[in-house]
DNA sequence: TTGACTTTGTGAATTAATGCACTAAGCCCT
DNA sequence: AGGGCTTAGTGCATTAATTCACAAAGTCAA
């Protein structure tokens, strides 16, 4: 059977096409109908040619001479990023972090809404949070089937995260977004993304540093992340 | 006046000596002295030239024949990344996810006291959050001064997110870490470092898609971020 | 219709990051 | 002392990402 064949984006591109996206939802917003490479660079910070480049990657959607459409190319970069539709997510974890997590309104706005979220600990599964019943983690099987969740974000402790990983597998989770300062050891055909804060800082504590010690000549940090390499 | 010349590590190395470090505390906490560059990539899921490439941005603090001794390469990594000290945090933005963070452990943990949160709703200024109480945005410059603050992180609306910006480099933040889905616009003297969970959403949104529309047959997405470029 | 102007899309050059493969150094055993 | 074994450090080839710079393709006004 012939697959039809996907473009194969670079990741670095991929990570970019969510900032633009954002980009053209606010120039929806203020009534802007089109924008030209120099505009969208401007607004991410970004060099022009990138912006083509990255967008050039999804197809052929621009007007020499005119710019890019906001609508048209914000319906290409929802359909290349697989957001024409919601995907239901699963927080593991009912921390503080946890809880802020599944209260959070940028996951449910940009159409990732939380339906479920389970812990080990007895004390807290039960518990109500922001209409949700904190569920217990041995039970993720059957809260993943019936709630169609595609997505599970790890919020437990470090020491607990890889046993909170290994259950989503079970479960057939297939993308995680852990907060925990852990490497997961995952199959290759699991997704992870780490969000680790601390982490974050201390890349700041760098440039930080730096600045003292060059007595404040130097750069700043870079501020894009891409989408980095395994 | 000669300036000690402090090496220049890349990007992308910066970015990974704190999964590093993260990596010899739990091997320290084990008990355990020594490490092979094999046995560290191991554990952080990347390639040994690359891990022995990193380390010797730093200097040449291994033994050939023998491998890394845990506690030196450690105290070398904070010194290299600014960590031999602590930096004193503030948050600005009193919702769920600024109380959250301000609770959190692991930036004390890591050496970032948050010492600090403010907002600019009079109906939160005041209140008492984790032993910190609620300060006002427009004090920010006393503040940051009294508490010998180094770093600001956002977690405001997004509307009001280049606002908080604002208010903390005018009182002389120079590291910044932003939550707000927003591109902010600051002086390259100042680092910002943005952590976008819709992004993070997006992107293993794509690799979801693309699972399903290839059948399963792909690989996941890249796990860790490098530090990018602006 | 034509010509000036704008802006995309993309080959090609450049720069950055990665990973291989080998040399240099040290340990340990006999 | 010497030979075998292990592992760091690194030059070099490769791959990925970025940026330049220009041709192609459109608009618009006269």
């Amino acid at each position: 059977m012939t697959q039809l064949q996907r473009r194969k984006i670079p990741d670095a591109a991929i990570a970019r096409l969510p900032i633009y996206l954002q980009i053209l939802n606010n120039l929806a917003a203020t009534n802007v109908l089109r924008f030209s490479s120099d505009e969208l660079a401007a607004l991410a910070g970004v060099n022009a040619a990138k912006v083509r480049k990255d967008l050039s990657y999804l197809g052929s959607y621009g007007t020499r001479g005119v710019g890019y459409e906001v609508t048209y190319l914000t319906h290409q970069i929802k359909r290349e990023l697989g957001l024409m539709r919601e995907w239901n997510v699963v927080v593991v974890g009912a921390g503080n972090l946890g809880c802020a997590l599944a209260k959070f309104d940028g996951f449910l706005s940009r159409g990732f809404p939380v339906v479920a979220i389970v812990d080990n600990d007895p004390k807290k599964i039960g518990r109500t949070t922001s209409s949700l019943t904190v569920g217990d983690v041995n039970d993720l099987k059957n809260i993943v089937r019936d709630e169609k969740i595609s997505i599970g974000v790890i919020t437990t402790s470090s020491s607990a995260s890889q046993a909170a990983a290994d259950s989503l597998i079970d479960a057939g989770i297939k993308s995680i977004l852990n907060f925990a300062p852990v490497v997961l050891s995952t199959p290759s055909s699991v997704s992870v993304r780490n969000v680790d804060l601390g982490v974050e800082l201390q890349i700041l504590s760098y440039f930080e540093q730096m600045r003292i010690e060059t007595g404040g000549k130097s750069e700043g940090a870079p501020q894009l992340n891409t989408a980095g390499a395994r």
